[in-house]
RNA sequence: GGCGCCGUGGCCGAGUGGUUAGGCAGAGGCCUGCAAAGCCUCGUACAGCGGUUCGAAUCCGCUCGGCGCCUCCA
């Protein structure tokens, strides 16, 4: 199996054979709802795991909770721990309900603070960072290869807000000294304050995977500065960090790209109620993770209507696949997970096990479990076959009606009828 | 200004040198009491202009258009 690669910008070729196969994804920042944007990093991470378990890999998925923000100030002044906590509860119950189950580890910034100190004072110790009154800086011009993930010229990165405690405008905080209003803070060497963001994610992306794992994933507006920082902080204690770099294609809603500050947000939990899961993760599936991908009622719908067509699948009799389905299904996985090909695949396949087998994978197995209709409605249909047997046609209609308001199609067949819920 | 991505039929979206992608929507047909579902048939697309090649959606160049990042953002 092959993955993009961000670092190298081409693919990246997985051990083969399988073999360990660690992944840290960056997960959310906890001031408020997720939305449906910040599900895709961790929709295709658990997808990627149940792919990579399925052809032998051992896997162990780490996606952080980032409960330590500038955000969390901001939004929550003098109550950020509650929201904080409150915040992750709200994306432990979104996520959930994506029906895809739980990484093998969630760690929170605010459990890994002591790791992070410990970290930043090895990187005082080796001069790649230094203090000044509270804050503690990382030192850019010591680490030559800075830029080399994002491809950003450290000379042309223009600093927004002058900073003149630091000795050079490219330098990013590790550690920022408590200010007035901030009413969470750690001890620390350097007295009372937080970490950064970036520092947070190296400390808890090593306390779990170990210094060196297989992949770290995130958004395409996390390359720089996060992921350029967190590459910076690591390498610079010479651990070698992620071996490949994956970053999905951004969300779009209408025709600007979604964003909390920009307003244009629809929560993950407002999409699941809207949609359900099902239509909602065959529309994560429909475009390429690296791809952007729009939000709209339009493709929406038409994740819809593909999901009613598997199910269709299932309720016509199962009719074996040619030889070499399955292969070709999972050399379009193979291939930097490529969900639309595998899809494209899996819509020619009438065999129910089959296809079963190829839904577990994004967790759309559930596609396959046909709902029964309740016994009223199953004994209108009943009236209405015997009525249809006896030529009245005006009473079947009738019953037919019947059925409908209670929610129900009924579809005929040559001996039997069916029953299918209204969509 | 710097770094990078993308432009495929009505819509979504694979495809990196030669052979049918697939889905959604639509048209016609078979089937049906009428439907639904299913099945069959139908679209000959690749932003534009040059170039390389026996041959390009696929490689190269330019132009046009859209988009992301540049220390808040998945």
């Amino acid at each position: 199996m092959r993955l993009s690669d961000t670092l190298t910008r081409g693919p990246a070729e997985l051990p083969d054979p399988p073999g360990p196969m660690r992944i840290y994804s960056c997960g959310p920042t906890v001031y408020q709802r997720i939305h449906v944007g910040n599900a895709v990093p961790f929709v295709f991470a658990m997808w990627l795991r149940r792919w990579l378990q399925r052809t032998g890999y051992e896997v162990q998925l780490a996606i952080n909770i980032t409960d330590i923000n500038d955000k969390i100030y901001e939004a929550a002044p003098g109550a950020s721990a509650e929201l904080a906590r409150n915040a992750t509860e709200w994306y432990l119950e979104d996520t959930s309900g994506l029906g895809l189950g739980r990484p093998d580890f969630e760690p929170r910034a605010t459990e890994t603070v002591p790791e992070q100190i410990a970290m930043i004072e090895q990187l005082i110790e080796a001069g790649f960072a230094y203090e000044v009154d509270g804050d503690v800086y990382y030192r850019v011009s010591r680490f030559a290869e800075y830029g080399r993930l994002s491809g950003q010229r450290p000379d042309k990165v223009e600093e927004q807000e002058p900073n003149p405690r630091k000795e050079d405008a490219r330098d990013f905080a590790l550690w920022k000294a408590n200010k007035p209003g901030e009413d969470t803070w750690w001890d620390s060497p350097w007295g009372h304050g937080r970490p950064g963001w970036h520092i947070e994610c190296s400390a808890m992306s090593e306390k779990h995977l170990g210094i060196e794992f297989e992949v770290h994933g995130g958004g395409l507006d996390l390359v720089f500065p996060h992921h350029e920082n967190e590459l910076a902080q690591s390498r610079a204690l010479g651990h070698r960090f992620a071996k490949i770099w994956m970053h999905n294609g951004m969300l779009r809603l209408g025709d600007a790209e979604m964003h909390k500050s920009l307003g244009n947000v629809v929560t993950l939990q407002n999409a699941l109620a809207t949609w359900g899961r099902e239509t909602l993760l065959l529309f994560y599936a429909t475009g390429h993770w690296r791809k952007p991908l729009d939000f709209t009622d339009e493709t929406l719908a038409s994740a819809a209507a593909r999901a009613e067509g598997f199910r269709d699948v299932f309720r016509s009799p199962s009719q074996p696949a040619p030889e070499g389905s399955w292969e070709r299904f999972a050399a379009a996985l193979d291939d930097d997970f490529n969900t639309p090909e595998a899809l494209a695949v899996a819509h020619e396949w009438r065999d129910h096990a089959l296809l079963r087998r190829a839904l577990e994978i994004f967790g759309l197995e559930s596609l396959g479990e046909l709902p029964e209709a309740p016994p009223e409605v199953v004994e209108l249909a009943r009236e209405r076959a015997r009525a249809r047997a006896e030529r009245r046609f005006d009473d079947a209609d009738e019953l037919r009606r019947g059925i409908e308001q209670a929610g129900w199609i009924v579809r005929d067949s040559d001996a039997e009828f069916q029953l299918v819920p209204r969509s």
